[in-house]
DNA sequence: TAATATTTATACCAATTGGTATATTTTATT
DNA sequence: AATAAAATATACCAATTGGTATAAATATTA
């Protein structure tokens, strides 16, 4: 890894949570500077601009998050045990510093409207990949007759991802856990309602 | 209703689509001054500053999707048929004008960061009325008999809340609507299912 | 150690931001 | 029609935005 990749990566690092704090057009280039305590040229010798920044910092944010999903998941063997990873993760986001300030997607999503495109296809094509990832495991449990075979699997990736996303809003707003907590115990018993 | 009151009202009506489209902090005095076709001077004549205009604004975009919801829970005579108000509403928010660029609670929510404080304040408060009026409507339910008094009434309005809150964001990000059509037939079935 | 790659420091740029000032013209109100 | 209120046009302000240029200093790698 050379010295450029190196601090190319620590760029990434050091700005990925002020992206998803401040937003990414609420980023500028002097909090860049000031989260990384590099130069103005020394981050342009790097990145041809603050898009670049941008979005080499939701990819991180959004590995992060997968990352830290998919090991919690390894540790369960069941597709019902896998799917119970979701809110027991969103539970606890305070505690888990890449979720603290806000999932990237629903972040990136609900700013990124049309004045920024490319950081848009980004956050869809993340969506997609989140959704497609139930899809599978729920598929999987179909077929091995662990869940239900007549569960309307969209509609159930809808309302979990509703009640992650919507829960989340509600925790920022009312600057308490209470809908948090409750959405997800809502969503638990739902999820170990699907046992065949 | 004088001429400065009348003006600062269309100045109001004029902006408050603005402000819940590009977002209370990424609206500029020039985006104002094309949506009215005023000068600066005649906005800053009418206004102390920006923040006043978004602080008006946003109160008028809350008391537009209240009107509403309000006036077609009239035309319901049933708390569960006043309660499918939401859904319905929803489901069609493409039609309505103070919705089509999102819930204004949600998308002042999600960008007031802590660079806001009195917009944030705003959304904290328009939620708990949101909230409380959920919570009326719901007892009043319950003493008449009409809904089962074992509901967890605070569950409830939260998971509610969560599913309006989260399938919104889910069209945002895919650009479709299926995700909010799914959670709102999920939603509509909890609702019906409240029948004692 | 020498050649190369990377960072720093400093200065600069044009455009945009929110906001102010003021004289003049246009509207309302009485 | 006269007075007062409101809106316009124009110019200006300091601060901040993203971005560029470059010479000098510092690391890294061969």
């Amino acid at each position: 890894m050379s010295k450029a990749a190196r601090t190319k990566q620590f760029i990434i690092e050091k700005t990925a949570p002020i992206f998803n704090t401040k937003g990414y057009a609420g980023t500028s280039i002097n909090d860049l500077i000031f989260a990384t305590g590099l130069t103005k040229g020394s981050i342009y010798g790097n990145f041809d601009n603050k898009d670049e920044v941008a979005l080499a910092a939701f990819d991180y944010n959004f590995m992060r998050v997968n990352l830290y999903i998919k090991s919690q998941m390894e540790t369960q063997s069941s597709v019902i045990g896998k799917l119970l990873v979701y809110p027991q993760t969103y539970r606890n986001f305070l505690q888990l510093p890449f979720l603290a300030a806000g999932c990237p997607i629903t972040n990136t999503s609900t700013e990124a409207d049309d004045t920024h495109p490319q950081l848009r296809s980004k956050a869809t094509a993340a969506f997609a990949y989140w959704r497609k990832t139930l899809e599978f495991l729920i598929n999987k449990g179909i077929s091995t007759g662990e869940i239900k075979a007549d569960l309307p699997v969209q509609e159930f990736i809808s309302v979990l991802t509703s009640l992650i996303q919507g829960s989340f809003m509600q925790t920022k707003v009312t600057g308490n856990l209470n809908a948090l907590y409750e959405s997800m115990d809502f969503l638990e018993k739902m999820i170990r309602n699907l046992r065949a």
